[in-house]
DNA sequence: CCTGCATAGTTGACGTATCACCTAATACCT
DNA sequence: AGGTATTAGGTGATACGTCAACTATGCAGG
């Protein structure tokens, strides 16, 4: 499941509009701010991605002109990510298909107390992964 | 979690052995049956796996000589997927760390009776990808 | 000031996944 | 047999992810 519900879910996306997933995830982060502007290291926390994943996909989201980068004032080393009008627009087109798909595959599916009991398994193992951080002893 | 767990599994892998995940899901497969040798859509079924995917993994599995292709008899289009010894050597070295990783990290977090109640969710979403397999209408 | 270290972010190389398309062999149908 | 459709599998282009290494800025202690 773990290959096969992300795999439709991008499928979908892609047939109804330019988006790939990964692209989705990120423009959702950046219309959930105030300024439609993150700091990279923020963006790649809320994600849970790595700087360098981000790095790569902004480049090639700012590519298709969904995204900027710009200066942050007080540090030179910073960038903040932008959302463009263009992307703006292309994230508002693709969202309700993207959120009904999102609702049929899932929670028409499972109902709500199995979806907690979900919720609950997934957490304990989310846990067993950080504790475990250095697994590579086992 | 469907990107963490995976990813820490790999990381384990590579730490233990030269196999990724994938190398390590097509070699289970090759050992689990009699000949260790089987039909490239058989292997992609199997695995859940597109055959294009499956076709350039294999082509770098054989690189490194994990595995190697041979000419199926009775059909000159098809081709067996076959185990070598260096392939049979690699995971028989890479299981019992994996198994253990694997162990710890779900079972060992998890709980049999939370256990069932996942794998009934999973079934559920599975059903509805399936049915839905035409999806990008929504 | 200046040396050293930490932090923010980028880059290049490489393995992986998907898509669209291709080739060759087989099956079917008359 | 001859023509068409189907099936098995492979290929090239491109996007995605990870790792290791890099640049440049900031920052702290002497």
């Amino acid at each position: 499941m773990n290959t096969e519900l992300p795999a439709a879910l991008h499928r979908q996306l892609q047939a109804d509009s330019e988006l790939s997933l990964p692209d989705y995830d990120v423009l959702v982060q950046l219309t959930d701010t105030a300024e439609a502007r993150v700091r990279v290291l923020d963006l790649a926390r809320a994600l849970r991605w790595e700087r360098s994943r981000l790095s790569h996909h902004i480049k090639r989201m700012e590519n298709r002109g969904l995204v900027r980068r710009e200066e942050v004032p007080g540090d030179g080393r910073g960038a903040f990510v932008v959302l463009t009008p263009a992307g703006r627009r292309t994230i508002e087109q693709a969202a309700p298909a993207h959120v009904r798909a999102v609702r049929r595959l899932i929670f028409d599916a499972v109902g709500e107390e199995e979806l907690a009991a979900l919720g609950a398994v997934l957490d304990k193992v989310l846990a067993r992964l950080d504790e475990g951080a250095e697994l590579p002893g086992v």
